[in-house]
Formats: structure tokens, sequence, C-alpha cells
RNA sequence: GGGCCCGUAGCUCAACGGUAGAGCGGGGGACUCUUAAUCCCUAGGUUCAGGGUUCGAAUCCCUGCGGGCUCACCA
């Protein structure tokens, strides 16, 4: 069975999924499986008829953290103050910094992947007062987190540490304070210079009833607190989150121990690598979401997260095979669902993988199939040959007019070849004239080659085709007299000119080029060199 | 040190209890206006190793080896 289906036949009763993504930071691809992942867990569950919903937090009130982002000046006022107070870069138009990275960089992307959760914002939670029940739970059993913390994480807690993050009054950061006493009603804090290291704190010191949005959990408590309030019975996390030890245990202790409700369902997924080591923007080896989404169109993103299995680890090159294969393998599946025959071992239940990589999730999944899907990588080479009609191009390989659907995949491919070209693309997927000068592999052409090459150049100075037809009857027809065989003569010329041993359709290539620089090139490669003045 | 994931043809992976497969690469061939595209043929891999369960294991269990990630600061 298809891994969602499995999981949505496991549920009883009404299911609560839940994600959460603190809106700091870039985003790289591999952060868009926990979103696709529980979107396909959400909709698994609707299609069987299970009573379903699907929230997605956008913790806006954790402290901004990542000093890349904000302009110079502002660096030493705004770090560990809350991404909801935070103002938006410079041009924006949006309330806050988190407003505005949700607005600009998440929510289209999101869209763009047909994932459409019920969005709700912890800073208006925690404003609303639904958190301070959690909130005077867990000060009221304060012993008990650290206990949690020191026997699960084996992480010591300070004396008298307690685990709630005021808000400072006066300098309004969050991620530099300590509260160290409750009264039933109130928490003294400080705010401290040096409490952590990637933020100082202004150094007050006061008293505050720490409920209405005044302070937050910390992490892993505000993590419990959010099943409870709003009956999260699934919520998956990434395997760093999911380790012994770490995150997800932690919560999970608490969620039993300090606020008494069994933890959601866990589903632990694995990390997108390239080459082998897990995506990393410091590292460089990160390639941005949207960057991504550009070059990837949404059902293929879909399909990259959904085909394996979530503990399986994906491997994703941008600049290797990864994006063509990508394609090749979704229109397999398309195919398959489709009712033709494939070659290769399929999926559990392919049509389910496939209906769930579509982005409209109440489109026909059989229309989709069935229609037709021009080969992603012939796109790519179609779209650098010059006077090559695509939509004509592809109506023909079809046998028949593309139909609106087609026409609409044929477009949004299009758009992707073409980034895809100018992106990521490895260079032996580019064609390209080498005007600089001849390709050093024409030094391995035979002498055959070269007669072949220098009776082309002679034909052509004296009588230039004008056209790519003109030009391809005279290469056969050279051809022809020289008695070279077809191959080695085209492979000639892809050598002289692309310093490569294939390419486009030779005569239109050289009709688009000067006749000049072509004969030039032809008796380069043939051997000639002009001859001594004289 | 603890945990998790992975280890299948050169590469990327599929099959997840029922006679080991695909794509790409490599090799060979077909198409006498295409060499791109397309199509056909070809890889013979002790499924990391060793035990165990089973009528039957790449697939389940145990151990070891190798690789990766992760936890012990914050979210």
């Amino acid at each position: 069975m298809y891994w969602a289906d499995e999981l949505a036949a496991q549920a009883r009763g009404p299911q609560v999924v839940n994600d959460s993504k603190t809106p700091s930071g870039t985003v790289h691809v591999g952060s868009l499986r926990g979103p696709v992942i529980h979107d396909a867990v959400w909709r698994a569950l609707r299609e069987r008829g299970v009573e379903a919903r699907f929230l997605y937090g956008v913790d806006d009130l954790d402290a901004m953290d990542a000093a890349a982002l904000l302009t110079a000046d502002s660096v030493d006022r705004f770090m560990g103050v809350p991404l909801a107070h935070v103002p938006p870069p410079p041009g924006s138009s949006a309330a806050s910094y988190a407003r505005h990275f949700v607005g600009e960089l998440f929510l289209p992307t999101f869209r763009r992947l047909g994932i459409e959760p019920e969005f709700y914002w912890m800073s208006e939670v925690y404003g609303s007062g639904r958190m301070d029940p959690y909130l005077r739970l867990a000060l009221d059993r304060a012993e008990r987190v650290r206990e949690i913390y020191a026997r699960v994480s084996h992480v010591e807690k300070p004396a008298g540490w307690l685990p709630v993050q005021v808000i400072c009054e006066q300098c309004g950061r969050v991620g530099t304070t300590i509260a160290l006493d409750w009264d039933g009603r109130t928490v003294r804090y400080e705010c401290r210079p040096d409490y952590v290291s990637w933020a100082h704190g202004c150094g007050h010191a006061g008293r505050v009833a720490p409920f209405g949005g005044r302070a937050t959990l910390p992490w892993n408590l505000g993590w419990a607190a959010k099943w409870s309030l709003f009956g999260v019975t699934i919520e998956g996390c990434g395997k760093d989150l999911a380790t012994a030890g770490g995150s997800r245990e932690r919560s999970d202790a608490i969620a039993r121990e300090v606020f008494e409700r069994e933890p959601p369902r866990n589903v632990m997924y694995e990390f997108l690598n390239v080459g082998g080591r897990k995506m990393s923007t410091s590292r460089g080896t990160g390639a941005a979401a949207h960057a991504i989404a550009e070059v990837v169109p949404g059902e293929l993103l879909r399909f990259l997260f959904l085909r394996p299995r979530p503990h399986q680890a994906i491997e994703f090159d941008p600049a290797g095979d990864t994006i063509p294969r990508l394609f090749d393998e979704f229109d397999r599946i398309a195919a398959a669902t489709a009712g033709r025959e494939v070659k290769g071992e399929l999926p559990p239940d392919h049509d389910r993988l496939f209906a769930h990589s579509l982005v409209d999730r109440s489109a026909d999944a059989a229309t989709h199939a069935a229609a037709f899907r021009p080969t992603f990588g012939h796109l790519a080479l179609l779209l650098q040959i010059p006077g090559v009609e695509i939509p004509a191009r592809m109506a023909a390989e079809k046998g028949a007019a593309l139909g609106e659907l087609e026409l609409a995949i044929l477009a949004e491919r299009t758009r992707a070849a073409a980034a895809w070209l100018a992106t990521y693309a490895p260079d032996r997927a580019r064609i390209e004239v080498r005007r600089e000068g001849l390709p050093a592999a024409a030094a391995e052409l035979g002498e055959d080659q070269r007669v072949y090459l220098g009776a082309l150049a002679l034909a052509a100075e004296t009588a230039p085709p004008g056209s790519g037809d003109g030009w391809q009857a005279l290469l056969f027809e050279v051809a022809n007299r020289a008695a070279i065989p077809a191959g080695r003569a085209f492979g000639a010329l892809y050598v002289a000119f692309l310093g490569r041993t294939n390419g486009p359709r030779a005569g239109w290539l050289l009709a688009s080029l000067e006749p000049a620089f072509v004969v030039a090139r032809l008796r380069a490669a043939a051997g000639w060199r002009p001859g001594p003045a004289g």
C-alpha cells in the first residue's frame, strides 16, 4: 500500500494533522518535505472518509537568531526579538519580519505545491490568552519539567529556572531572558547580556504576569502545548528532532507528564542530501526552496517527496541528473496510471502516488495521467535549437493536437526546461557553438572526416545554402560524394562546432550561423591553415 | 557515548516474504534527408558480511563491518 494510505488506515476517529515552522532563515528544498508529507497524510485521511484538519503554525514569537538576515545596523537591536516584532526588510509593506518572510517565501511556495493548511500564528494564539492554561501548568510543574530535561536529554537547567521565556518589557527581546521565581501570579525575570551567545539582553529585571502574549513557552513545551490546544493526533518531524534524547522525545515526555495527554503519532522523515551530505545552506550545498520551485513544477516537487517512503533519505543534486530523472520517473508513473505498459518495477499503488502528486487535489487523476507529456530532456534540447516551433513539434510527436491541459503542461515544462538550462543544467545538456576557437576534441577527427569537412567548406564557399533545408541537402550530398557514412560525417560537424559528438539537426544549426564563420571553422577542423601570404 | 537511517549492476535507485529490475553510463545494431530524437539487443550483481526464523528472505530477527545524519546550545 502507498505509505500515506497505510498511515491513514491506522487512524481511529477524527484526526488533526499539524506542522509548524519558525519563519526565519532561508528555506532550502529539504524543508519542504515536512509540509508535503503532512499534506499527503491529510489528503489520504480525507480520501478515506476520515474527518481531518490540517493545521500549520507559524512560530512568529520565536526569537530572531539569524543575523545574516538583518541589515548591519539592526543586528544589535533586533537579534533575540520575536520575529513578529522585528520590522520587515526595507521596501516591504508587511507588518513584520515574520509576516514578510511568510508572505514572500512561504505562502507562494505552498500554493505552488497545492498545500493549503489552516494557518495559525503563535503571536496571535499567545496574544489571545489561549496558551495561558499551559503556561500556568508549566510553571506549576516546573520541577517536573526540569526533571524531564535531565532524565530524557541530560540537560541540567540552572537552579530556579522556569519554563517560560518572558519578553523583556524594556528591550523587547525574548531570547535573552531567564525566569526565576513563580508566585502563582507573576514571575521574576532577568534580561541577561550574556545568557545566549547570539544576542545580548539589556540587563533589565522585573516581575510580570507571563500571560496574554507577554511570555512564550520554550520550544519543547510550546510544541507539546500546541498538541493539547489543537488536539493534534498526527505530526511528523525531521530525523534531527526524532533522535533519542532529542527534541521530540522531550516534547513527548512533557506532553504526557506535564500536560497529561498522549503525544500525536509521529512520522519521522529523512533529509534531502546533496552528494550524500545533508543539504546545508551554510555549507553552500543548499538550494533555496523558491529557487528550485522555479525549475521544478509543483507536481514534480510533490512527487520528489512522495515517491520514497518518509524514512528514506533523498539524494538530490540539482546540478546533476536529479531533475531530468525526476521528470522521467514521474512520466513513467503517469503512463502506468493511465494503463500503459511501462518498464521496470512500480511502487505500490502507483496510481495513488500519482494522484497525490497533483497540485490540485480535486483534479481528475485519470485525465492527468493520460495527458501527453513531452520528455524533459528532449524539450531542453529543442529549446536550444534555432527555429524549432515547439508546440507544433510536440503535436507532431503526439500525433494529434494538444488539448488544453496538455498545452498547459507543455508551457509549464517549457518554462521549467528553460530555467533549468539557465541554472542547474550540466554542460553536457547544453548545446553551445564554440565560437572562441576549434574545440580540442577536433584533434581526434579521422582522415575521412577531415576530408569531408574540407570538401564541405569548398562547396559551401562556392554556393552557400540559404536555409536549413539547403544545408541539410548539401551535407548529405557531400557525404555521398566523399563516400563517408552519414554517422561519421555528422559526427565531425558536431565536434567542429560544438565540441561533442552529437547535437541538433545539423543543417539548421549551420543555417543559424554566418556563412563566413561556418566556412572558416570547417577549414580549421579539416586541418587547413591559411597559407603564408603570397 | 546514545539514537536513527542507509548499504542491491560503473552511477542513481526500484522491488519490501514468493523465480533479482529500471534509468543513465558503457558495448553492439536499426533508421540510405538526420547523426538529436526514436527503436532493438547487451550488463550476468555471493542484494555489505555472518548467523537465525520460514516451505521460501534483498525483503523479518540478531550480531558485526562500512557510510551518513543526529542528540548533549537554541529553536
